[in-house]
DNA sequence: TGGAAACAGATTATCGATAATCGATAATCA
DNA sequence: TGATTATCGATTATCGATAATCTGTTTCCA
């Protein structure tokens, strides 16, 4: 039936809404404390309850949003304690994938690299924020996707998520301009072979990174 | 309506059906490729498909199933590409939590794991290898659940499930006896005070058993 | 006046039924 | 015959409605 609409992609309902909202909160237009209540969005898709709730289901389990039995779901908080729980794991997973896929990177990897970089510069230059995050989620999750493991990258996909919402949130644009540089640097180090030096340097770009978002 | 049931703990209707399945997953009585069909469950237990799907979805994310658009959910099949994987980052991550937990370690401490490895000998002991596996489990959490990090909890938490069905059909009854000493030994290691022996047997140890159960 | 009990509003949880989709098989025709 | 289309059975995806639950408020009585 109502299939009048005029929405993002994906294939059923419940995924259009699923990915809908789950940008809509990781962009922070859905700021943490919103109550999300079924027939409200249903209403609002012009759907039935049905999609709404697998989609909710699904962003529960992500944890973007909290559940209390037959009380509904709030667009969940960030504490500055899980955002350190998350890097804590994220710098030894990390380092562990930019240890280890260091010796296998090949000219064409470096250059795919690269291109990241300068996406990322364009994102800066039309101020794009949203845009500079998902890339610089790109030139990271390179190195998980490198890892050939298949738990390490499903790992990612799911720290990916509640990074992006923290940095978004958080974002006071004031260190976008470095970014690129940034990575550069970092890419320099990895071409000089040394992985502890590698493992290194990710570990303090992450440092520093979390640092200036926490205040 | 239908409350006339014997089920499980568990509050709604759908998480019943959740922890229901789940287990019987986990345990192998819903083997790899066993198809679950909505409408079949319902039936079974005498529910509607509304919490059926619920719990469906709740299993679809966790990598229990495969759910393939239109077509229905099937229990997911655990190749052994997955199993290294899942072990290579489980490695990774206890041998973090082992080193950083061990100077934390009390006399109540070890008198806990001892306790677990003690109702381990009694499951032995009455050949229950469901509850010798669940305090395998508890054993090797105790480390992840004194991380304080939740981001590394739930990672374990989801590994956990993993690793507990792959033991569960790979298991052939025959390191069972040997599994409570293994485990002593690793308390002995512990309270020596080296960090990294320690980290290095727990390492050896998760080695040799995925080894034992891989053939 | 204080507190248990009943009520009301909002929302979820569950229900039973319909619509859409898929794969396989049968029918049609060039 | 060989390929395309129509039909069918099985199952999911979605729907709209009802039942259950929670929170806060009012009522009522000792």
């Amino acid at each position: 039936m109502s299939n009048s609409s005029y929405f993002p992609l994906g294939n059923s309902i419940s995924e259009q809404i699923y990915l809908t909202l789950k940008r809509e909160i990781i962009a922070g237009e859905l700021p943490p404390g919103t109550r999300l209540i079924v027939l409200d969005i249903a209403g609002k898709f012009q759907v039935s309850q049905a999609p709404v709730r697998e989609a909710l289901e699904r962003m529960k389990q992500e944890g973007l949003i909290n559940g209390i039995p037959n009380k509904g779901s709030v667009v969940s908080n960030i504490t500055s304690k899980e955002i350190r729980d998350i890097f804590v794991l994220r710098e030894i997973i990390e380092g562990y994938a930019v240890r280890t896929t260091m010796p296998t990177l090949l000219e064409d990897d470096y250059e795919q690299l690269e291109m990241i970089i300068r996406s990322m510069e364009e994102a800066v230059g039309r101020n794009d924020t949203l845009g500079i995050l998902e890339l610089d989620m790109d030139f990271h999750g390179f190195f998980y996707k490198r890892c050939d493991n298949q738990a390490i990258l499903e790992l990612w996909n799911h720290m990916r998520t509640k990074v992006m919402r923290f940095m978004a949130i958080s974002n006071r644009h004031h260190t976008t301009d470095l970014l690129a540089e940034w990575h550069r640097r970092l890419i320099t180090v990895l071409q000089t072979g040394d992985g502890d030096a590698a493992e290194e340097a990710f570990i303090e770009h992450m440092h520093a990174y979390k640092f200036i978002h926490m205040d």
